[in-house]
DNA sequence: TATACATATGAACAGATATTCATATGTTCA
DNA sequence: TGAACATATGAATATCTGTTCATATGTATA
């Protein structure tokens, strides 16, 4: 059974509109992946060490010294791109480079800047 | 005074790379405000709503219904999409009928969705 | 193999945030 | 003007999340 609509608009002629609407809409896990990507693009320090990275691939303590933070931290937060296959790395000797791992990034960055420009 | 390396690292000949970078960042009211952007993002509602949004503007009693919400709820975060200039909305009687008010958004999305197909 | 270096990780705490509930504001129409 | 409808909002609660601190893992070199 559905749950009752929330106004009288809904009841009348535009149910075709709500109807039409959630059928369209995309499944709940790739909206739910949606907004689980987002929310790591939603954090300071993830977007500066993601910017930091538009420029060159670093090590986790160069990235650490690029932001001012903690080693820690740092690698908790990449930690947290890598699970999203956001940054990539290799290792040479005790260092690990990482660098970004997809080019939509930059696009999805470049279009959020415009969008703040405005 | 310049806060101490991370690591031995960049006391060395890397430690142009990281001034390179420092400087390449972009300002950090920016970096700010582009997280603050992807927070907004980063909610299965706030995604629904847009989503939603994308195929026909709404009221926001018929949004609750498609995402079989409280209106209370919705009415929450589209203040927040709307502080965030994500959506406009316009006023017919009793009712405000709200859309989105940025192409940006559209690209953003379709970007994101690509990264998540892979 | 012992030591130093680079990175990763677990636990804990503090701060942020989404929903609910109750209610206020604003609009239409009888 | 009063009743009904549509939307907005404040307070409270429960949940989630980022940093710190301590420490573990992994690698190179003397």
């Amino acid at each position: 059974m559905e749950k009752e609509h929330t106004c009288v608009h809904t009841n009348e002629e535009n149910v075709d509109v709500v109807k039409k609407v959630k059928e369209l809409m995309p499944d709940e896990e790739l909206l739910y992946d949606v907004a689980e990507l987002f929310k790591v693009f939603g954090d300071t320090t993830r977007v500066r060490i993601i910017c930091a990275l538009f420029e060159s691939e670093m090590c986790v303590c160069e990235i650490a010294d690029v932001l001012n933070m903690t080693q820690s931290a740092i690698s908790h937060q990449l930690r947290v791109l890598k699970q999203m296959k956001l940054v990539k790395y290799r290792r040479d000797g005790k260092t690990i480079y990482y660098s970004l791992a997809d080019s939509h990034i930059q696009t999805i960055f470049n279009q959020a800047f415009e969008h703040i420009m405005e």
